[in-house]
RNA sequence: GGGCGAUUAGCUCAGUUGGUUAGAGCGCCACGUUGACAUCGUGGAGGUCGUUGGUUCGAAUCCAAUAUCGCCCA
């Protein structure tokens, strides 16, 4: 047996350990997933962090969690697959390569051309991504990374070609106009779910427009407003409200109401604007009124500036109670206005170009960006005396989220999927609970974006991403079209006709008076032949790609090897459990649960967990660009992976995100400095211990970059750390006294109470955390045992055992029981701490090369494949945990008297008991370890023990502790100190004989409670009879 | 405007179905280091549980308002 004294370092290596233990478990294949009929599967795909990424906490988080259950589940003894991978992340990171391809070189994608830049990127990726990959095996995580999947390799292009054939056949995919979020800086529609808000100043204008031949009495001029003037080039009407009388009166009831209801403090904000709203009744409603007849009369009205006619409509959008009552539309760009041009069948003119310049539509403002176009347009209107005030105003402007320019509404063709078939299947999945949402709020947030069913539009304006397999051709007119569809028909029929599976699909759509039209071939492989055939008929290949969530949806099948049918996929899917954060609940979790349905006819998961985010000390969202981001491997660096892991799995409460406050660290001293709103942007920061200034991510200038650089840290990973290490001297003072360690059965007759204790619960905990982890209660789960590691096994049964170790009678059982739960400890902490147990797991091999109090084993060469323990429930006994629980008492009441009467830990000390025959019983068995744990020794204990003269004393329920101070007391601080607790006593007896003496609860409450009351009562008399006794013998002293 | 969540010690968070005197880690104070661990040990101080009402014998916990903060949706 080696000497452990010497070969082990007080402190776990992990920087030596960590990519030695790493390479053991992938050289030992332990991550390999393979379809086995002896096992019960158990699979996880990992949600794909982005390929442009790098590992930031909130990896970290959703990176542990995945572990911990695959490394549980793989020693519970499934077949167990965590799936990795990456995402191609469409806009991201074509703009990332655009960026550079703009600085380095000054050249725009058109410059490029598509072919060449998809390669760039292609070779970027090659370079740079996948990074978050090589980390996440730092931190330990044991996927089976043979199987590595990327939303855009062969395999998962398979499934998303095959998907999107398969929902175009299915006539759930279709073409049309809509208004999207124009991103005019990368010319790419973004989702709305890729669009974030911000309240901007802004201005209000009035203009009028000039009515076409008025009739006599009518007014020659129609007033409307806008905060986006530019936008009157497009305007294809004014509308005002059908029935201005009657949505006043709907807006002076609901007023009405909300008076009734506000509070005392709001009713006068209301009562203004049912005010205002009886004075426009009075002041407006004719004129209102008029111009809704003119508009059912037709009227027309002149467009200045552009000099188009377009009609006075009546339309409910139009608010009486606003403005002027009027409103302009413009249908091709404000989604409100769409809805009117749609409703009033008015044409929709669009005046953008894609670049956010105006197009041929504005007229003379043609090639002017829309910046421009508003103050020329504003000045022009004012110069032909149409414009009228200019109000100050705040507007909500949508701005992209991938490139932060401001979002125009912008009509174009855009590829859809149809989603109220899909959406319901998806609902139905999650309402009949067939997959499981934790923690169960985020059920309501799915089912309801789901509920809209809104069409979901799956096509991007870019050129990285999958391609849409889409040929399509325009026709004009009756003839053109039929020869079109002929010759389609010639390409595709000799398919039906082997009888071979279909793999080209034919649609086409037409305007019913003038015929004209397109035709789309949707083709299902990647098949030049077919596609030449195609082309050579006039057809042309879609430009657009899928949105990345379209290959994303799929990925749960897609990466198992989907469409083709395997072993893999017969095997692992559905996968067990799905963890992410709540933000892509809709975009992502939904989304795979409908396609899932859709190819698989089958949930994707069982269970969802959605884990917390990670904010800043202020409650905000980490991120780079603001300077607060913690990186991960900066905590490994500094605390190992096993601290970061443990640091974030025990903040993984239900409730709440969670919070870290951040510092930087001096690269010169180590010393941290908070960090705030303000030192986070700076590019240097000044230590404040060592006077020395470090650099941070902002530093652009030489002089700064040349400075050391501080790391963005936490000390919230301290616990973990220091956790981490005192599991690792705990381990090492046991294997520093396995010495003589001869492995062999206990009998039960052979524990002591602190093992039949330690057992019990050691029995708890092993159940707890295996309840806790599965029901991803994973902060419990830590909690568990991070108090029974410190505070059970190390401060209690380590500390008896130093007394055992030494005696020659006791110390064979304490080695064997100290092994045989060291060896369950350390496999319950594997999964969230792997290496630190590997490490500790081969090292007491050594010592204790076998295991166990009922039956003998030799361990399992490797934790990570060892048995997960079983709680061995015989052992709980709550009866002995009470009554160490005593004993624990007993020593506080010694520990606190030696320190409140500042005894030197050395001075020796001898205390005296008092308590009933039953409770020295149980304490004498634990009479020596006194001497160990407080330097004290019993001088008598009995129900007739007497106090000594001079004493400090505690009583505990029940229980007196004395300690013989001749000689030592301090008398007027244990006076004051008695003083002090009589008085409290005194209060909690005041309350509780209160308490009593209510009829009320005495009658009511549970007979059980009021028991538990009355003799609560009689002890605190008793401890204050004790008290006052006590302080009358020192009083009597002074 | 709608939804969800949070508000408990100086800081970050726990607190089971309502039931004795509300807990932990960090920080703070006192004492302690040759013998697993100072990334440590022992003890202590520190909270009228955001506010106001209500239900109840009893509320940090349940209900209703309200304030503040965060996130999501419109």
């Amino acid at each position: 047996m080696p000497d452990a004294s010497k070969e082990l370092p007080n402190r776990f290596n992990y920087q030596e350990a960590q990519p030695r233990l790493y390479r053991e478990w992938e050289e030992g294949g332990y991550f390999k997933a393979e379809p086995n009929p002896d096992r019960k599967p158990y699979s996880i795909v990992i949600p794909p962090p982005n390929v442009t990424g790098a590992l930031h906490l909130g990896h970290a988080l959703n990176n542990t969690l995945q572990d911990t259950m695959i490394r549980m589940k793989r020693m519970q003894g499934f077949e167990t697959l965590w799936m990795p991978g990456m995402d191609h992340a469409g806009i991201a990171t074509q703009a990332v390569v655009e960026r550079r391809l703009k600085e380095e070189e000054g050249l725009t994608r058109h410059d490029l051309g598509r072919e060449k830049l998809v390669e760039r990127i292609w070779q970027w990726k090659k370079e740079f991504g996948g990074r978050i990959l090589g980390q996440l095996k730092q931190m330990g995580c044991s996927c089976d990374w043979r199987r590595t999947r990327f939303t855009l390799d062969e395999v998962c292009a398979t499934a998303v070609r095959q998907t999107f054939f398969d929902l175009f056949s299915k006539g759930l995919i279709y073409r049309g106009k809509r208004l999207v979020n124009w991103d005019t800086f990368l010319q790419t529609a973004v989702s709305d779910d890729e669009v974030f808000h911000e309240v901007v100043k802004g201005h209000f204008w009035h203009f009028s427009y000039p009515v076409i031949d008025p009739k006599p009495g009518e007014p020659t001029h129609v007033t409307i407003a806008t905060t986006r003037p530019e936008t009157m080039l497009g305007d294809t009407a004014v509308a005002v409200h059908p029935d201005p009388a009657g949505a006043l009166n709907k807006v002076e009831a609901e007023l009405k109401e909300r008076l009734a209801a506000a509070s005392a403090k709001d009713k006068d904000a209301v009562q203004k604007q049912i005010d205002n709203v009886a004075r426009r009744r009075a002041e407006m409603l004719p004129a209102l009124e008029q111009l809704r007849d003119m508009a059912k009369d037709g009227r027309m009205l002149m467009l200045p500036l552009v000099n188009r006619e377009i009609p006075l409509v009546a339309d409910e959008w139009a608010k009486p109670e606003l403005g002027s009552g009027c409103v302009k539309i413009t249908p091709a760009h404000d989604p409100n206005d769409y809805e009117v041009g749609l409703r009033q069948k008015l044409p929709m003119i669009n005046i953008l170009n894609s670049d956010g310049t105006l197009n041929e539509n504005a007229g003379p403002y043609q090639g002017l960006k829309m910046q421009e176009g508003r103050k020329r347009v504003v000045a022009d209107l004012d110069d032909l005396g149409l414009l009228g005030d200019v109000e100050d105003r705040e507007i909500d402007l949508a701005h992209s989220d991938r490139s932060k320019t401001p979002i125009e509404p912008f009509l174009a063709d855009q590829w859809f999927v149809k989603m109220d078939q899909l959406a319901q299947s998806a609902m139905d999945a999650v309402s009949d609970e067939r997959v499981k949402i934790f923690p169960q709020r985020y059920r309501k947030a799915y089912l309801d974006w789901l509920g809209e069913k809104r069409d979901w539009c799956i096509s991007r304006n870019l050129w990285w991403g999958h391609r849409i397999p889409v040929w399509k051709r325009s026709f004009s007119g009756k003839s053109e079209r039929d020869e079109v569809a002929e010759a389609a028909k010639e390409i595709y029929t000799p398919q039906l006709i082997e009888g071979s599976e279909q793999t080209i699909s034919f649609w086409h759509e037409w305007n019913p008076d003038t015929f004209e039209g397109w035709a789309f071939l949707c083709l299902c492989d990647d098949d030049p032949k077919l596609e030449s055939q195609v082309e050579a008929i006039g057809f042309v290949r879609e430009d657009d790609v899928l949105d990345t969530w379209f290959s994303s949806a799929l990925w749960p099948h897609s990466t198992l090897g989907w469409p083709e049918k395997n072993e893999a996929l017969d095997y692992f899917y559905p996968t067990s459990v799905l963890i992410t954060s709540r933000d892509i609940i809709t975009l992502w979790v939904a989304r795979m649960v409908l396609t899932g349905l859709n190819n698989m006819n089958e949930i994707p998961f069982h269970e969802v967990f959605i884990h917390p985010k990670i904010l800043d000390g202020y409650g905000e969202t980490m991120s780079k660009s603001k300077g607060n981001g913690v990186d991960p491997l900066d905590v490994i660096e500094k605390f190992g992976p096993d601290a970061l892991r443990f640091g974030l799995a025990y903040l993984t409460t239900e409730t709440q995100d969670v919070r870290m406050p951040v510092q930087f660290e001096c690269p010169h001293c180590e010393t941290l400095t908070e960090q705030t709103k303000k030192n986070r942007e700076l590019p240097r920061v000044e230590c404040k211990k060592c006077g020395k200034a470090f650099s941070t991510q902002w530093a652009r200038k030489d002089e700064d970059k040349a400075l050391a650089r501080g790391a963005v840290v936490s000390e919230r990973f301290e616990q973990a750390r220091n956790f981490c290490n005192k599991l690792w001297n705990a381990s090492r003072f046991a294997m520093m006294h396995l010495e003589g360690y001869e492995a062999g059965l206990v009998a039960d007759a052979d524990l002591a109470v602190e093992d039949r204790w330690l057992l019990s619960r050691l029995a708890t905990v092993t159940q707890e955390v295996t309840q806790h982890l599965e029901t991803y209660h994973f902060a419990d789960a830590m909690r568990s045992l991070y108090d029974f590691s410190w505070d059970d096994f190390c401060s209690f049964y380590i500390e008896i055992a130093k007394e055992r170790l030494q005696n020659d009678a006791t110390r064979a059982t304490a080695q064997r029981v100290l092994a045989y739960s060291l060896d369950t400890l350390l496999r319950l902490l594997h999964p969230v701490i792997p290496f630190i147990t590997e490490e500790i797991w081969g090292l007491l091999a050594q010592f204790a090369p076998q295991r166990g109090l009922t039956e003998l084993s030799p361990p399992a060469e490797k934790i990570i494949v060892a048995p997960w323990p079983l709680a061995d429930t015989k052992r709980q006994d709550a009866k002995i945990e009470a009554e160490f629980k005593t004993f624990q008492q007993v020593l506080g009441a010694v520990r606190e008297i030696r320190s409140r009467q500042n005894i030197a830990p050395k001075k020796a000390i001898e205390f005296i008991v008092k308590a009933d025959a039953a409770t020295i019983a149980l304490l004498e068995p634990l009479k020596p370890y006194f001497a160990g744990m407080a330097n004290a020794s019993v001088a008598a204990w009995g129900p007739d023990a007497e106090p000594p003269a001079t004493n400090a004393h505690i009583n505990l329920q029940g229980i007196d502790v004395f300690v013989d101070l001749t000689g030592l007391i301090d008398v007027s601080a244990e006076i004051e100190r008695l003083e002090k607790e009589a008085e409290k006593l005194q209060k909690l007896i005041e309350s509780k004989a209160k308490k009593l003496e209510n009829a009320n609860f005495v009658d009511r409450a549970p007979a059980d409670v009021v028991a538990k009351e009355r003799e609560s009562l009689a002890q605190l008399q008793e401890q204050l009879a004790t008290v006052l006794k006590s302080l009358e013998e020192l009083r009597r002293q002074k």
